[in-house]
DNA sequence: TTTTGAGTTGTTCGA
DNA sequence: GTCGAACAACTCAAA
């Protein structure tokens, strides 16, 4: 086979638009092979998640559905890329290979293994932007020289730095060469996984893009005043598609209307580059506060609570309403998160760590880096300089602010129904007349708060305050 | 080097 | 209900 061609290793960049690896590959070979690894190490590993898997197969599918289309095809490997990728070049004579550059610690050390075993192989791996709005993330640094730790200036620096041009979708590609088998996308079951989510967002390029079209019609606008209220439908939901590369971040940002709503959920998508950045340059925040004084912190181990924290069964309502929206859905409303986050590190008292793995196994838009930081700066341990006492949210406060009429409460909280909205923030305070008229007796129809908030909160302080001595 | 201004999305208390 | 102040003084980034 000829020198003239490239593969083209696809991780969670699952598009054809707007993809610098993809149209370099094809700008300069004749001959293209996409590839996809279904590499146990990630599906099985510490972030193992049914949800997100059912929904990263239909990505593939998709993906492989849009190259068919176009006369191409995919090849969907099941074994480390390494070992995939190399074999490949071997059997197709390919010098080189493309791929999308990821921050992320797995997949820097992966490629890096990629890398090595292509060179025995007598090819080269290229990495090309595409996962972040700005091509040079990594290198973004203070005026002294260092990378950037607190987001306000981060942002200032990063809305300044010069864009790439979107690139569109190739109208057609090669197909196969002969003898290069395709294979097929396995079900979630074949992988020794399964998910219970009800009505899942459905995974790929194609649904990404028509969700892209419906917020940038007219949810976007309003994004600002609407994004904080879990009753009212106002985020993009775009996460997981950004998670799998569905949907090109870059291309996002350069369809986004002027206003008030589209900075706002700009400033969002200059949350997530941050999140990759400090990851990037702190790889051990995947397992360790970014913090160093709150390393060796000492945490609850109660794992009846932690259980009623996962289950949604606190006493709390909002809190509740959050952790059965993300099992039910396997997304929460990022509000809510909050909530979740702050009742768990503060409250309980639990490692932020379980919080994470948590989300992690339940999200379908999962995402080591954004989850990670989020977490850490909810527990008041990653870029967050605020001290821990300005971030003990009250759950019942949030609720009356965010669900004052109760609407998110009740749908995921279907005892609490019939309770009248003066109580339902704090149902534990009904008059017992009151708890038999709505069905909803505290301690057998509803939990008792399973702490008390006020206590919780000086207990918190003071764990804080030693730690940070 | 020193100084200055600011820090995602808070809470509680008391007037 | 609404408002401002106090929380307690720390760290980061830029001038």
């Amino acid at each position: 086979m000829s020198a003239r061609t490239a593969l083209v290793w696809f991780t969670r960049d699952l598009r054809l638009h707007d993809h610098p690896a993809l149209t370099a590959a094809l700008d300069t070979h004749e001959r293209v092979v996409p590839v996809f690894c279904l590499d146990d190490r990630l599906l099985r590993g510490r972030h193992e998640s049914g949800p997100r898997t059912a929904f990263m197969l239909e990505c593939v599918g998709d993906l492989r559905g849009s190259l068919r289309e176009r006369g191409g095809d995919l090849v969907i490997g099941r074994e480390p890329p390494e070992r995939v990728l190399a074999e490949l070049a071997r059997e197709t004579g390919a010098t080189e290979v493309y791929c999308t550059a990821d921050s992320g610690p797995f997949a820097r050390r992966r490629a890096g293994r990629v890398r090595e075993e292509l060179a025995a192989a007598g090819a080269e791996l290229r990495a090309k932007p595409g996962l972040h709005a700005v091509d040079d993330l990594g290198r973004l640094r203070t005026g002294a020289g260092d990378p950037y730790r607190v987001f306000s200036p981060f942002h200032r620096a990063w809305s300044q730095v010069t864009r790439r041009e979107v690139l569109p979708a190739p109208a057609a590609l090669p197909p196969l060469p002969a003898g290069v088998r395709s294979g097929g996308v396995p079900s979630l079951a074949a992988l020794g996984l399964e998910s219970d989510v009800e009505e899942p967002p459905r995974g790929g390029e194609g649904p990404g893009r028509s969700r892209l079209e419906r917020f940038l019609e007219a949810p976007v606008r309003a994004y600002a005043d609407a994004n904080d209220l879990p009753a009212v439908d106002g985020t993009s939901r775009l996460s997981p598609y950004l998670h799998f590369g569905c949907l090109s971040v870059r291309e996002i940002e350069a369809r986004l209307p002027r206003g008030k709503g589209a900075e706002a959920f700009h400033r969002q998508l200059c949350w997530r580059d941050f999140h990759h950045h400090v990851l990037l340059h702190h790889p051990g925040n995947a397992r360790e506060e970014l913090q160093s004084r709150y390393r060796g912190m000492e945490w609850s181990d109660d794992e009846e609570r932690f259980a009623a924290w996962c289950e949604g069964r606190t006493g709390y309502p909002l809190v509740d309403a959050g952790m059965r929206q993300l099992l039910r859905e396997g997304w929460m409303h990022n509000r809510v998160r909050l909530v979740v986050g702050s009742f768990l590190t503060k409250d309980l008292a639990i490692d932020w760590r379980a919080g994470e793995r948590w989300f992690m196994r339940r999200l379908v838009d999962g995402d080591e880096a954004n989850n990670n930081g989020n977490w850490q700066w909810i527990a008041s341990v990653g870029t967050d300089p605020q001290p821990a006492y300005r971030r003990i949210y009250n759950p019942t406060r949030h609720q009356e602010r965010y669900d004052p009429d109760g609407e998110y409460v009740r749908r995921y909280v279907p005892e609490l129904r019939d309770v009248p909205g003066e109580f339902l923030a704090e149902p534990w305070r009904m008059p017992e007349a009151v708890q038999s008229e709505s069905g909803c007796v505290i301690g057998r129809d509803y939990p008792e708060p399973i702490v008390d908030h006020a206590e919780a909160r000086r207990a918190a302080l003071a764990r804080y305050g030693a730690a940070a001595r």
